[in-house]
DNA sequence: TTGTAAATCTTTAGTGAGTAAAAATTTTTA
DNA sequence: TAAAAATTTTTACTCACTAAAGATTTACAA
């Protein structure tokens, strides 16, 4: 039985969260104060920052709820049998969903907040969810190697490390970059993975490394 | 001639960014205020911000003059005849030569403020440093693939900004971490290359694109 | 040399995020 | 049902940042 006490802030939190983002939508974030918020949200002004600590806290939590359908959607469309085209796929993806429902300077005030607040909650909340879709890729990248389509020589973990860390870094140019569409970033990544991916390894890249992050 | 006016902006200028750097290695950014800098250096708190506009357009300049030498410390230590070890190398310069003078915190609070900061002065400056580390790279690409070190094929200034990128991702991640040291960045590059450089051109990475950032 | 124009700085006043703590309120529980 | 615990609101504060008016200094032309 859930209390009533749990019920309320289940309640309020809600009611923060969905005043929040009317009055983002319709404002902008600069032009929404705390205090706007805790009027729609008949709260006071202290009650949010009680509840989310900062505004990127509440922008994270909009990320968050919208980020619950992405990894559904990324195992409906990266059915791909190939490395490149996978991660194609896998990019063009998550540009499209993260501005589906919200602005790209969302994003970027989240992304921000991250950099900054190391270890905090926002930074926590985020990694959590970057974790989640890098341990998707270097699965699918696992079946792949399975099937025969990446030599067996090669560390799954790091390779999909990789592309996932080159994923993220056009996925900041793509929200930093109002111009930038999906298209762009799938044609970048493309460029990237083609290059890459030509390069013969050198006798020196055979360097014995032991396992890590 | 310079007239005194600009003399004296120039004098301002390097007293407010001296006395900054004196206060954020004594007090740290947090626990020095603008007014404290402006104190120091003898000006008001609104000339400071004239000046530099935000904290963080301090914190750049500090890091555009720290910056000044990176270019000729890569010229020196890049000398590699294989892709790899360049590679390597030039991530772990940057990572050594970036806590050479200033601590991580500066740097995560310039990222933020680059990633915030959509086409302001913060940003552009900090791109601009980024665009020249990238040219260096690609030149030093080139000169590779002239030697016959790397296949005629390959694009080179796709695969010196897609490795550029994946050194900026991990650069990152290293500022963001107080644990990180410049040899874990060397050692994740090195594991990130060994893995993409290990897999052999799928038939659809052969994809014919046109040039693009 | 001197007075006026232009540039620059300081003062003043304000907004808004975020924090801390005391006071008021509500829920829980014994 | 009254005391204890949790939670919210009120209050008061710090600090970054901005805008504008007023003061001061430099530049320059007569």
């Amino acid at each position: 039985m859930t209390g009533l006490r749990a019920r309320q802030k289940e309640d309020r939190s809600r009611k923060i969260l969905d005043a929040a983002r009317t009055l983002f939508e319709k404002n902008g974030i600069e032009g929404t104060k705390i205090e706007d918020i805790a009027n729609h949200a008949g709260v006071s002004g202290v009650t949010v920052h009680n509840y989310y600590r900062t505004k990127a806290g509440i922008l994270i939590n909009l990320i968050i709820e919208n980020d619950s359908l992405l990894l559904d959607k990324l195992e409906t469309r990266c059915t791909q049998e190939n490395l490149f085209d996978l991660s194609v796929m896998f990019s063009r993806t998550i540009a499209e969903h993260a501005v589906s429902n919200l602005r790209k300077v969302v994003w970027r005030q989240v992304i921000a907040a991250v950099t900054t607040d190391n270890a905090g909650d926002i930074a926590s909340a985020y990694f959590e969810q970057d974790q989640k879709l890098a341990r998707f890729l270097i699965g699918k990248i696992r079946s792949l190697q399975r099937d025969g389509c990446i030599p067996a020589s090669v560390n799954v973990e790091h390779l999909g490390k990789a592309i996932f860390h080159l994923q993220n870094a056009r996925f900041i140019q793509f929200v930093c970059s109002e111009e930038l569409t999906s298209d762009d970033v799938a044609h970048r990544i493309r460029n990237d993975l083609s290059a890459m991916f030509a390069v013969n390894p050198p006798g020196s890249a055979a360097v014995k490394i032991h396992p890590q992050n």
